[in-house]
DNA sequence: TAGCGTGCCGAAAGGCCTTTCGGAAGGTTT
DNA sequence: AAACCTTCCGAAAGGCCTTTCGGCACGCTA
C-alpha cells in the first residue's frame, strides 16, 4: 500500500508560515499569487512549501469560498455507452483538474438516485448533470434544489429544466438524405422498439426527408427490438416483399450488422445493390462490419461538453436567472463508410 | 435552472439552533444521534432542521474527521469497457452514498494524470483506485503518497503496491478445458496483439491445459490485432491449412465474430463442426452473433469490489501497513452459449 | 524636523461543524 | 439539611484556509 511513513500527516499552511518565518496570511498570500508580498518573501515561502509538499486542503478553501469546484454526473446508464462520453466532454469543458467529476450510477432505481442526490447535495457540488439511457423524458428533479441541474441525453419531463439531447429527428432525416445522394430511391426503414422516443423521431425524420424529395417510404417503418436478430429477421422480410429495396435505414449500428448479414446470406451485395446506413456510430460495431458501416454519429462528447457549458454559465451566475430553458436539440454528424459509398 | 429562490444560502447548523432554541453542540448532538440530549429536545432539533431543510455540510465534516469519504478513480481506459464494472462494483463494495467516487480520465496522458492525481489529493480523497486499460503492469505512482492505492486491471509495476487483476492464464485453461469437454481435441487458438500480456497469458494457459490432456495446439498461436478482421482472416488461413480443426479460443469476443462470419462463409457448422469460444463476455457481441458465444468473462464487477474492499482494508488501518501488497489473480468465469454446445 | 505616503506584514475573524469539558438543575441518599 | 450523583445543556476550542484591516518601517516632500 502506497502510504509513505512520513506523510502520515500532510503539511498545513502553517507548517510552511513557520518554515519560512512568516505569519499564515503572509503564506497564503504567497502561495496564492496574491500581491501585499515582497519578491524575496514569496520565494523564500514557495520554497518551504516545496520542501513540506504542501498541498493546499481543497476541503477548507471550498469552505471559505462557498464553492467546491465539483459537479455531480448522476447517471442510470447501466452499460456506461452513454455517459462516458458524455463525462469526457463535460471534463474537457471544465479543464482538466479544475473541476472534478462525482460519478454516481442510480441503476435505474429512484431511491437510490434520491439517496446519491442527497448525498451529492451533501458534498456541496456546485451542479448536477443527470444522464439518462433514453431519450425519453424523464421525472424532473424538480426545482427546490440548491444547485443547477441540466439533464442530458433523457431531457426532463419538465419544459422549464435545461435539458439538452441529440436531435434524432435531423438524423432520421440526414441518413436518408445521404442515402438520395448516393442516388438511391427505395428506402425502406428498420428500427427498434416503438415505446422509445429515438425510434420514433428518428422515423419521423425519415419520414419527412422522402415526403420533401416527392418519394414514399418502402412498406411501413419496422420497429420491434434494437437487436442484431430484429435486423437479420426484419431485412429478410423486408426483401421478400420488396425484392427492389436499394437503401435501409436502421435504427441502430446493431440493427444495421443483422441486416448486412442477411443481405450478405441473400447474395446482394453492399453497397452496390442495396446501401446500408446505422445509428449511433459505435465504433465498435461500425468499423468491423463487412463493408464498413456508414452511422449516424449523436456527438456526445459535444453534448457533454454543452452540458459541462450550460451548467457552467448558471454557476457564474448569481442571480438564479434560468438561462436557456427548455430541451435543447444538438445537431448530429455523419459519418460515411463503407456501406453506402463503395471504396475506390 | 433548478434553483429555488428560497434556497440561495443553505440552512447552517446554527440556523437549525437558533429555531429549536437550543445551543450549537445540541443541535449538532441531537442530529448526530449523539446521547446527551433529552428525548424532547432532540426531536425539537429534528423537527426545526426538518423545516428548514438543513443537509449537514460534508465539506466541514470531513475537515474535522481528517476523512473525507471519496475515493478517486484515475483511468485510462477512454471506452469505459473496463472501467465502467469496475466502478459499479467499487460502489456496490462501498455502499451506496457512504462513498463517493471522484472519475478522472487521465487519456492515456502521463501529464494529464499526475494533474489529476495533484487534485485528488488536494481533495483529499480517502483513497486511489488506479484502472489501466490492459492488463499489462503499468508505472507505479510510488509510495510517497498519503493515501492508499490499489490499482485495477493493470497492475503497478512495483511488487510491494497492491494490484488486482483477471488471471487470464486461468482463463486460457478454462477455454480449452470446456472445448475438450465438449469433446473436442483439434484446437487453434487465434488472438490478439502479441504485446499484449493478456494475448501472452491466455496463451499460456491455452497451451497448459493442451499439455495437461496430451494435446497439441493445432498449428501456432495466431497474434495479430484485437479485430475482427483479423478474426475472420485468421481463420480462413487456419482452415486452409487445418481443415480438420473442430474448436478455436479466440483471445476476444471480437476476434471470435470474425471467426464466426468466416466459418458461416466456409459453410461450417457452429458448434457442429466447430466450437468456437470467445474472451471478455461483452454482451452486445456475444449476446448478438449467430450461434451466441460461449465466452470468458473476467468478474470484472468482482475485481472492482475486490478493489474497493482492499481499499477500505487500508484506509481503516491507520498504522500504515501494507495488507496483500502484490498483484491478486482474480478467477474468471465460463458463460456457456451456442457456439459450443448445441441448444436443444 | 514634522508630516505624509507607500510597501509589506501579521493579528484576527470567519466559514461550518464536532467534541470536550465545565457547570447548572434536579433528584437521591445519609 | 448537607452532600452527592445523574442528566442535560452550552461555551469554547479546534480543523485549515482566506481575507480584511490595522500598523510598522521606511523613504520622500515641505
Amino acid at each position: 500500500m502506497a502510504r509513505a511513513d512520513g506523510a502520515a500527516r500532510a503539511a498545513t499552511l502553517s507548517d510552511v508560515a513557520r518554515a519560512a518565518g512568516v505569519s499564515l496570511a503572509t503564506a497564503s498570500k504567497a502561495i496564492n499569487g496574491r500581491d501585499q508580498v515582497a519578491p524575496a518573501t514569496r520565494e523564500r515561502v514557495m520554497r518551504a512549501a516545496e520542501e513540506l509538499s504542501f498541498t493546499p486542503n481543497q476541503l477548507a478553501r471550498s469552505l471559505i469560498a462557498g464553492r467546491t469546484g465539483t459537479v455531480g454526473l448522476l447517471t442510470s446508464d447501466l452499460e456506461g455507452r452513454f455517459v462516458i462520453p458524455i463525462l469526457m466532454g463535460a471534463e474537457d469543458a471544465f479543464g482538466a483538474g479544475q473541476v472534478n467529476v462525482f460519478l454516481c450510477d442510480a441503476r435505474g432505481d429512484a431511491i437510490r438516485e434520491q439517496h446519491h442526490l442527497k448525498a451529492l447535495l451533501n458534498r456541496r457540488v456546485d451542479g448536477i448533470i443527470v444522464v439518462g439511457r433514453q431519450t425519453d423524458p424523464r421525472p424532473s428533479l424538480g426545482h427546490d434544489l440548491p444547485v443547477p441541474v441540466v439533464y442530458a441525453y433523457a431531457p426532463s419531463d419538465d419544459p422549464t429544466d435545461v435539458s439538452v439531447t441529440p436531435d434524432n429527428v435531423a438524423g432520421g432525416r440526414l441518413a436518408v438524405e445521404h442515402l438520395l445522394a448516393c442516388g438511391r430511391t427505395r428506402i425502406a426503414h428498420i428500427t427498434g422498439d416503438p415505446e422509445y422516443a429515438a425510434a420514433q423521431d428518428r422515423a419521423i425524420g425519415v419520414r419527412a426527408a422522402l415526403a420533401d424529395a416527392g418519394l414514399e417510404l418502402v412498406g411501413d417503418v419496422r420497429f420491434s427490438t434494437w437487436s442484431e436478430h430484429w435486423g437479420r429477421d426484419a431485412s429478410a422480410m423486408l426483401l421478400a416483399q420488396h425484392p427492389d429495396v436499394d437503401g435501409i435505414v436502421c435504427g441502430s449500428d446493431q440493427i444495421a450488422r443483422g441486416v448486412l448479414d442477411t443481405l450478405r446470406d441473400l447474395g446482394k451485395r453492399v453497397p452496390e445493390d442495396v446501401a446500408v446506413i446505422g445509428y449511433d456510430n459505435w465504433e465498435v460495431l461500425a468499423t468491423n462490419s463487412r463493408p464498413e458501416l456508414t452511422s449516424i454519429d449523436a456527438n456526445l462528447q459535444q453534448l457533454g461538453r454543452t452540458a459541462a457549458m450550460r451548467i457552467f454559465e448558471a454557476i457564474e451566475r448569481t442571480d438564479g436567472a434560468e438561462p436557456g430553458a427548455g430541451v435543447h436539440h444538438l445537431p448530429v454528424r455523419l459519418v460515411i463508410r463503407g456501406s453506402t459509398v463503395a471504396r475506390r
